[in-house]
DNA sequence: CCCGATATACACTTTAAATTGTACAAACTT
DNA sequence: AAGTTTGTACAATTTAAAGTGTATATCGGG
């Protein structure tokens, strides 16, 4: 640790780091790190960024800003604020961590079981027009039916995906993982700002 | 779809579109695809495979089976099989899918928890240090105090992450979002080839 | 103790994802 | 209507991740 830093740059250092750490957990969830830049930048100024504040604060070009918000919103961890007298678009961000955890994870795996779905209904198809062809063998006929089976495993799996994600979509994950009682009061004066 | 193909090819088209869908899910984990390969290639077989074996099905090189099924060891999706009369390292791999989503996604969960919190760790220390230099002003002080409770609530939060991935571990989520009847059944034979 | 077989270390190449810069369209100002 | 300001499309570049090939250490069998 640089002991000529002053304190303020000190501050602005630990500010940074939480920042990466958002970021690198960004990472994790499966989404760019830009997205926990962008969190930080906008919690830290503590108010509604517009895109060239954003680009200033993390140091990328207002293109990228520009993608990274468009993909915040579509997971709604970011919204526009109207601000009097601007042209220009502002953000606002979802600051709980609980909520951005189970935002982003529901979005991700709701895509996830759309997709396998579709690809099931249509192996399903194939695997029917195999059976019923006359050239099939009782073999291949054999081998239909395991994969049958398999592709009806793997929608219940998906189903209970599904299930998972209403879980925590509902909040009810909260009655069986309940949060920190004092996070639980703090939501009650979330919007004071 | 191609109606010249024969029977028999078009079994494996499905097998192959199967392996891709596996393939594709795992990069949804947050995991490589060349995962998901290795998982189908063995389950078609149905029986453990080495590395030359897992190559020639992937189609990819032995120094990446080697890679992959090192990782996929390390997260207990995958364990070597003793076999008789060979050398080789032989694979097996975990079939249940709740099984996998449980594994893959409690050690994911566990590694950001403890990244954080090390860092949650340092930032204190860090601003404890700050808050305590003779220097500091009440408005620097005022700030580390802010910063302070930003960080422990970062601590919660990742508490209750930590509770989550004890949530799945421990298979207590079949409770709250129990698995389909007919797989719960077919746990019992797992073991039986 | 040497030989062939195996897995993997390591440096390199390829592929995919993130990011940028330029150009332009839409909306607003004068 | 000409001139700004803003956001974003699009092609190009950079960076990071996945994958390969050669070289080598390790092990078991003769």
């Amino acid at each position: 640790m640089n002991k000529k830093m002053n304190l303020e740059d000190q501050l602005e250092h630990v500010k940074h780091r939480v920042s990466e750490q958002i970021a690198e957990n960004m990472k994790s969830y499966g989404y760019p790190a830009t997205i926990g830049r962008v969190i930080a930048a906008i919690y830290y100024a503590g108010r509604a960024l517009d895109l060239d504040e954003l680009a200033e604060h993390t140091g990328m070009s207002k293109t990228r800003m520009s993608q990274v918000l468009r993909e915040m919103t579509s997971y709604n961890i970011a919204e526009k604020e109207f601000v009097k007298g601007s042209r220009k678009d502002h953000y606002t961000v979802e600051e709980d961590y609980y909520q951005t955890f189970i935002t982003l994870f529901t979005a991700n795996w709701r895509e996830v079981t759309i997709r396998n779905k579709k690809i099931e209904q249509k192996i399903t198809e194939e695997l029917a027009e195999i059976y019923e062809n006359e050239q099939a063998t009782p073999e291949i006929k054999a081998e239909v039916e395991i994969l049958m089976e398999d592709s009806k495993a793997s929608i219940r799996y998906f189903n209970w995906i599904e299930q998972i994600v209403e879980l925590f979509d509902s909040q009810d994950i909260f009655k069986y993982v309940p949060k920190d009682p004092i996070d639980e009061k703090k939501k009650a004066y979330r919007f004071k700002n």
